[in-house]
DNA sequence: ATATGGTTTAACCGTTTGGTTAATTTTAGA
DNA sequence: TCTAAAATTAACCAAACGGTTAAACCATAT
């Protein structure tokens, strides 16, 4: 169904790359074709020979990004790793990749909240990651008494939280916090041994 | 400087209502100024005899928002209330208020993400919530044994993720963990519980 | 009544935007 | 080398858009 991945950097390539870079940045709405066109270097008419439309390309773009976040996911949710570790892991991952690109997580928010049918129906994937694996992981260390008790969806959802939305409110907090560029990078790199301890210590059972 | 709240139901209030509506969910670009009359229920030219352009009438809805929602964090920051009675509050009155409004945040944060200059520079109050007082608080619990030792700055970023983000990644979430609309209502109730004894649990000293 | 000033509208304008077309250039196979 | 298909472009088009204008409407004070 997807079309091969292209690495070259063939017309369609570059158009495709332009188109990612002012999609991500500006949204469907805030992106015009002829800026994608200038970006790839090339012609706007061949936008259209290449890719139909304004919204097929855009199409394009997004199901690239979800397909390249996914595999994460999937992986802390179905993964053999040992719980904590697998905790980590992500927050270490996660935090990396999205500070080299900060506007994806944010556009695909976007992409959802705006306009939920057609994303769910059309765009995303009918194989999405199973979480049971991970829920179950975290019931039995529960009952081991490894960790404090805690409902496994809420878990996820306070690390996944942690670890995205200060990317995506960094100029907000910035002020908020009286910091400036240079503070709020170093800031923002201290997060994964600061989220780490901080569900670590969250975990810890009850003596 | 601003104007005084109008409260009635002139047309420049609906103007303003209408505006306040279609920007907040389609954003700038996306917001059309002849939708924004429709739903006024008014003629597209008394947009521009209220306020002058498409620019101008959105600064006016952000300030607008940024005036409701500061005050809160204002009173996390400032107030005398004990620190973990503050943080509660908190948690309660931010899911309250960003469940009423979801798509409020996600506005803010595009909105300062796209255009951080300009937003920083001419919208901005330039009286900003002081964090000084509570940073003291968290140090002084740190001293006193009373909690775990944390960075204040952290501790209130991972608070603001927690509650924040589930409400704007709502959809993913929902797709992620598989739960329908109604499930997911009940989970975003169960948040207020739960983050606030994962704080709790986090700053529970060691033994 | 009517003059006045604020309010509202229909019609219009110039620009931008996504998209098309027809012609030109490049590529590649026979 | 010749030719047919693919790639690329300049020029163009219709619709949508933000914004303007001039006239109409309406309240109210004289």
């Amino acid at each position: 169904m997807d079309k091969p991945e292209i690495q070259d950097d063939s017309s369609e390539q570059r158009i495709f790359d332009a188109a990612h870079e002012v999609f991500v940045q500006k949204g469907l709405h805030g992106a015009k074709m002829q800026e994608i066109a200038d970006r790839a270097g090339i012609n706007k008419a061949l936008l259209h020979y290449y890719y139909r439309s304004k919204e097929k390309l855009y199409e394009t773009v997004v199901r690239a990004v979800i397909n390249r976040v996914l595999p994460v996911l999937r992986d802390l949710l179905e993964s053999d790793k040992p719980l904590l570790e697998k905790i980590d892991y992500f927050i270490h991952f996660y935090l990396q990749t999205v500070s080299k690109n900060p506007f994806v997580p944010l556009f695909l928010i976007n992409e959802m909240n705006k306009n939920p049918d057609h994303f769910f129906e059309t765009i995303f994937p009918k194989e999405l990651p199973k979480p049971d694996r991970f829920f179950q992981q975290v019931q039995s260390a529960v009952e081991a008494g490894e960790i404090k008790p805690i409902t496994p969806q809420h878990l996820i959802v306070n690390v996944i939280s942690m670890c995205i939305f200060p990317i995506l409110a960094r100029p907000m907090l910035g002020v908020i916090l009286g910091m400036q560029a240079h503070d709020m990078r170093a800031f923002l790199n201290q997060r994964e041994v600061e989220i780490r301890s901080f569900v670590h210590a969250a975990l810890r059972p009850a003596p």
